[in-house]
RNA sequence: GCGCUCGUAGCUCAGCGGAUAGAGCAACGGACUUCUAAUCCGUCGGUCGCAGGUUCGAAUCCUGCCGGGCGCGCCA
C-alpha cells in the first residue's frame, strides 16, 4: 500500500488543470492530517505574475481550486490549512480495508519490482589472516541487510565477500606458521615479529613473492590457514545470522591471473603513466597533497600489484562477466576517494558503462563511550565472538532459554548497528543498545513476542478490520506505509529508515496495546483488533529479518 | 594546503525544501484485580556551530568562516 502515491495521483489532475502544467503533488505524512500537500504554495507565485490577472490567488484560494477539481471519492477527504496547505485525510474504511488486505498477504502489500536487476554487494570482506573483530561489524551487517532487503524486492542479488588473502600480511603468518609450526591465530606474534626483527620482515616479504609464483610449500601453507579461516568467518556469519555462505567468497586471489590484462587494457586505452618507477592512471579531477594529479597505482615499482589492480580486475569481471547492472561495495568511508577514483578510470577504460550503477555504500567508524575508535582496554581491536559473548550474557539475564538470549543479544548488536545513519559514526554502548525501551532490537522484538502471545491465546478467527479508538487508527495508518519505505530503502540503502519505520510502527502498537484490550474486547471489535495485530506482527517479523535480526515467539523467561 | 564527512535538547540520535524541529536516555510526576509494567501517559528541556545568500518558505540547498573526524603515490 502506498497512500502517498495513490493521493498524488489523484491531486495530480487537479493541480495541472489550475497550473495549466504538470505540478509535482509534493505529499507528504504529516502531524496536521494524515498527510499533506504542498503543491499549491509555490503555485501562488506563478498565478499572482500571470500577465492580466490582476493580483493573482493566493495560495489558500488555489488549494481550494485544486481540492474543488480533484477527485477524492472513495480515498480521502481534503481541507485547505494554514498557509495553503491541502491536508489530506484518509478514510477510515479505506486504511481498514488496506490493513485486511496487508493482514492475509505475504509481501505486505510489496510488489517486487517489475524490472529486477542484477546487483553485486561486495561486503564483510575479512582479512583472512587475521581474526574477525568489530571492525569488521558494519560491512558485514549493513551489507547483508542490503542484500535481503534488495533480494525480497526480486532482484538477482549476488554476495560478494572480497577476502583479503594476498597480500603482506599473509606473507608474514605463512612465513610465521611454517618457522614455528604453529598455523592458528597467529598474525598478532607474526605481526609483532614483522615489526621488530628485520629478518623476519625480509623473509615475510620473500614469502609474497614465493605465494604469487606458486610455491608448492608455501601454497600448501596458505590454503591450509584460509581454510582453517575461511570455517571460522562462516562459523562467525552464522551465529550473526549473515546469509554469506562459502560460495560467496571472492577473494583477492581470485583476480591475480587478471592484473596483467587489466593493465595492458589499461595500456591499449592509453591510460597508462610511468611515473617515479610505477606505472599509474591519472583520472580527472583527483588532486594530491602538493596540489598535483592524484594516481591511482596499478602496477608498483617492484612489478607487483596493489589492492588498485585487484579492484578494478573485480569490478571488470563484475560487469563484463557477472553482467551485473549494480555495483555496491560496503566499506568504511575513509576509503571514499579509492572507490571514487576506481570508479573514474573503469569509467574511462570502458568497464563500468552508463547503464551500470557503481556505489561505496560507505560508513562511519564504531566509537567507544570515549569517542575515540572502539577498542579494548589493552588497546588492541574488540574480537568480534568476544563482543557477541558478551552481549548474549548480557540479554541472557532476562531470557533463560539460550536461543532466545542469543537472538536478543545478536539483535541488539546488529540493531544498534543499523538504526542510525549509516554514514555516521556511532557510539558502542551496551546499556543503550540492550536497552528495553526506545529504538533498540529488543524493543522490536518484545513488541514482536507481545503480539505472537495475543494471536497465539487467540486461536483462530476471521480476520476483518473496523476503525475506531484513535490508537487503531494511528497503528492502521503506521502499518500502510511500510511499501514506500522498503521501496526508498532499497534505492538509497539508508538502512536506518527501515529502522526507523519499525521502531515508529512498534511504538504505535505498544499504544494500541495500552488503550485497547484485544482479547477482551467485544465480538467484531476482537477480531478487527486481532488483524491489526497480525498485520503488525507480520510487518514487524518481515521488517527485522530484512535487517537480519530474528524475532522469537516469546521473550523473558518463560510463562 | 586540497578533498570528503559530521556539527540538532545535558547525553545518544531522527528529521528525504514546507506549518508550532521530534524520539529515547537522564530529571520530575502518574498508571499494574488487565492480552509479557521488558510497557504506557504526562511535565521539564532547543539562538538546529556562526554569518551571509537563494526561496512564498531553509535544520534541510549555495557560499564563506569556526570546530571535530577521515583521506591525500607504491598498505588494504
Amino acid at each position: 500500500m502506498n497512500f502517498e502515491a495513490l493521493l498524488a495521483a489523484r491531486l495530480q489532475p487537479a493541480l495541472a488543470a489550475t497550473a495549466g502544467t504538470p505540478v509535482d503533488p509534493a505529499v507528504r505524512r504529516s502531524p496536521h492530517a494524515d498527510y499533506q500537500s504542498g503543491a499549491a504554495l509555490p503555485l501562488a507565485r506563478t498565478s499572482a505574475k500571470a500577465p492580466n490577472g490582476k493580483g493573482g490567488k493566493g495560495p489558500r484560494d488555489i488549494a481550494a481550486d485544486v481540492i474543488a477539481k480533484a477527485d477524492f471519492v472513495g480515498l480521502a477527504t481534503a481541507e485547505v490549512s494554514g498557509p495553503g496547505f491541502i491536508n489530506l485525510t484518509v478514510q477510515d474504511d479505506v486504511i481498514a480495508a488496506a490493513v485486511r488486505e496487508l493482514a492475509g498477504d505475504e509481501r505486505l502489500g510489496v510488489a517486487p519490482v517489475a524490472k529486477p536487476q542484477r546487483v553485486l554487494v561486495d561486503y564483510s570482506a575479512p582479512n583472512a589472516a587475521k581474526e574477525l573483530t568489530v571492525g569488521h561489524l558494519r560491512s558485514t551487517v549493513i551489507g547483508d541487510a542490503a542484500v535481503r532487503v534488495l533480494e525480497w524486492l526480486g532482484h538477482d542479488v549476488m554476495r560478494a565477500n572480497h577476502l583479503g588473502d594476498w597480500g603482506t600480511s599473509f606473507g608474514m603468518i605463512i612465513e610465521y606458521a611454517i618457522r614455528f609450526g604453529q598455523e592458528h591465530d597467529v598474525y598478532r606474534a607474526a605481526r609483532i615479529a614483522f615489526d621488530t626483527d628485520d629478518e623476519f620482515r625480509e623473509s615475510a616479504r620473500r614469502r609474497v613473492v614465493l605465494l604469487q609464483a606458486g610455491d608448492p610449500e608455501t601454497r600448501a601453507v596458505w590454503r591450509r590457514l584460509l581454510d582453517r579461516t575461511k570455517t571460522d568467518f562462516l562459523a562467525a556469519y552464522e551465529r550473526l545470522g549473515v546469509t554469506l555462505t562459502a560460495a560467496d567468497f571472492a577473494g583477492e586471489s581470485a583476480y591475480q591471473d587478471q592484473l596483467d590484462s587489466v593493465v595492458a587494457e589499461l595500456d591499449d586505452k592509453g591510460l597508462l603513466v610511468a611515473s617515479d618507477g610505477a606505472l599509474c592512471v591519472f583520472p580527472a579531477g583527483f588532486r594530491g597533497r602538493d596540489g598535483g594529479p592524484l594516481p591511482l597505482i596499478v602496477r608498483k615499482s617492484d612489478g607487483g600489484y596493489g589492492y588498485a589492480t585487484t579492484d578494478l580486475a573485480a569490478l571488470r569481471h563484475r560487469t563484463t562477466e557477472l553482467r551485473a547492472d549494480r555495483l555496491l561495495y560496503v566499506v568504511g568511508a575513509p576509503q571514499s576517494t579509492h572507490f571514487a577514483m576506481v570508479f573514474a578510470v573503469a569509467q574511462d577504460a570502458g568497464w563500468l558503462p552508463g547503464t551500470v550503477r557503481a556505489e561505496h555504500v560507505a560508513f562511519g567508524s564504531i566509537l567507544g563511550e570515549d569517542g575515540r575508535m572502539f577498542r579494548s582496554r589493552s588497546g588492541d581491536s574488540v574480537k568480534l565472538a568476544e563482543v557477541l559473548d558478551e552481549a548474549v550474557a548480557r540479554a541472557a539475564v532476562r531470557n533463560g532459554d539460550p536461543a532466545i538470549a542469543a537472538a536478543v543479544g545478536v539483535g541488539a548488536i546488529k540493531y544498534a548497528d543499523l538504526s542510525g545513519d549509516r554514514r555516521g559514526n556511532y557510539v558502542f554502548d551496551w546499556d543503550r543498545m540492550l536497552a528495553q525501551i526506545g529504538n533498540t532490537g529488543p524493543y522490536l522484538q518484545y513488541a514482536y513476542a507481545r503480539i505472537q502471545s495475543i494471536l497465539h491465546r487467540a486461536g483462530d478467527f476471521a480476520p476483518g478490520v473496523v476503525i475506531g479508538e484513535p490508537a487503531e487508527r494511528a497503528l492502521a495508518l503506521e502499518l500502510c506505509a511500510f511499501e514506500p519505505v522498503i521501496t526508498g530503502v532499497a534505492e538509497s540503502l539508508d538502512l536506518h529508515r527501515l529502522a526507523g519505520y519499525l521502531y515508529s510502527l512498534a511504538a504505535s502498537f505498544s499504544t494500541f496495546y495500552e488503550h485497547c484490550p484485544v482479547l477482551k474486547a467485544a465480538a467484531g471489535v476482537r477480531e478487527s483488533r486481532l488483524t491489526l495485530c497480525l498485520a503488525t506482527g507480520r510487518t514487524l517479523g518481515k521488517g527485522l529479518d530484512l535487517l537480519g535480526i530474528q524475532t522469537p515467539q516469546r521473550l523473558g523467561s518463560g510463562s
